[in-house]
DNA sequence: CTTACGGACTAACGCTTGTTAGTTTGAGCT
DNA sequence: AGCTCAAACTAACAAGCGTTAGTCCGTAAG
């Protein structure tokens, strides 16, 4: 048994640069067999359907974020420090995996069975997200304003991210983590 | 002649709405006409293909966008007041059609003629807002970071705006568009 | 009453879709 | 040399796609 799975893993990664550039639903099978350089049935020696090669790119995507959340909630930190490492954690799974997030943003609707369990993490993320702002703002050290606008603004940045980071590749994850976090905390006001 | 148009723009309507939800590619003729309370071919009666439902929504929020940017870029104001005057123009853009701004952000690339115009546009705009973050660096009202990343930044929340300004219906876009002028100028620190 | 016509219909077209069945190829082991 | 098996192939499927052609109906103007 050879390293296991580089094939699928193979199809898996081309049919996520596709489905950024087109999205899921535009992408044909005998697109993903093109690029690939084979034939559209070839493709069913190694996955099982289209709508599990979405799955496999979103859901992993989706819970990696999650466990980062269940980290960062529980440390002893403030409030300020948390949204840092958050703005990190973001950087970072999009610096990995920036094709795949545009799935994740654009194409999760096309989820079937895991719909449901996507949207549960989903929901799930943002509470707690929301709760780390509201103690911030608990704590005097976040400006008080409505506690969702404050996490819409920051995550609709964090989850554009994907868009440049690809074009900024000189740029190293910390070094934008910071500059970023400083950004959405501080501003652009000097 | 009677005021010209106006089947025809509920199709148009309810086709936005629809690819809000599934995106362009996902929602078909026959999904359109039943939602429509009629057959697909009754549809060809007002409109002439699929694809030109795509242009009417898309083109026209972003010569909107132009038409806005062009008054801002021109006026005699320091370079915060033109950014608020931006971010007030996406209120009121997204406030007036937040589905259209779903197929804007999501599904331009299923333009085919209209492609390249639709992209000269759109790099105009993102020139002419660079161009106000850095005469704002240069007067040295904005902090002296990458020109790029501001903008990106911004734009990003603004662009987000369609996923959640349809959930405050409450809040009047004069109140929001000084909150995330605000939030987005000033940053969440207290 | 007749005519005109907007706006719906049915039926069908050629093509593309995701997917399956069955077959062939070729490298690596014994 | 013969066997195994992953991984490619060809051929085909039923369903669904955008779109066209031709028809029918009801309202309003002459």
């Amino acid at each position: 048994m050879n390293t296991e799975g580089t094939r699928r893993d193979e199809i898996i990664n081309t049919a996520t640069k596709l489905f950024k550039e087109k999205g899921y639903s535009a992408v044909t099978m005998r697109d993903l067999a093109t690029a690939m350089g084979m034939k559209a049935a070839s493709l069913y020696n190694h996955i099982n359907s289209k709508q599990e090669i979405l799955k496999a790119i979103i859901i992993s995507l989706a819970e990696e974020f999650t466990q980062g959340m269940d980290v960062i909630k529980k440390l002893d930190e403030k409030a300020i420090e948390k949204l840092k490492m958050i703005v990190a954690l973001h950087v970072d799974i999009t610096t990995r995996n920036p094709y795949g997030m545009a799935s994740l943003n654009n194409d999760w609707m096309h989820l079937e069975e895991q719909l449901v369990y996507y949207l549960k993490l989903r929901e799930s993320y943002e509470q707690d997200f929301v709760e780390i702002i509201k103690n911030g703002i608990a704590s005097n050290e976040v400006v008080n304003k409505n506690p969702e606008v404050i996490m819409f603004s920051i995550l609709s940045t964090l989850r554009s991210l994907y868009l440049w980071i690809p074009k900024k590749e000189e740029i190293d994850s910390k070094v934008l983590a910071e500059n970023l976090s400083d950004l959405l905390i501080n501003g652009i006001n000097k």
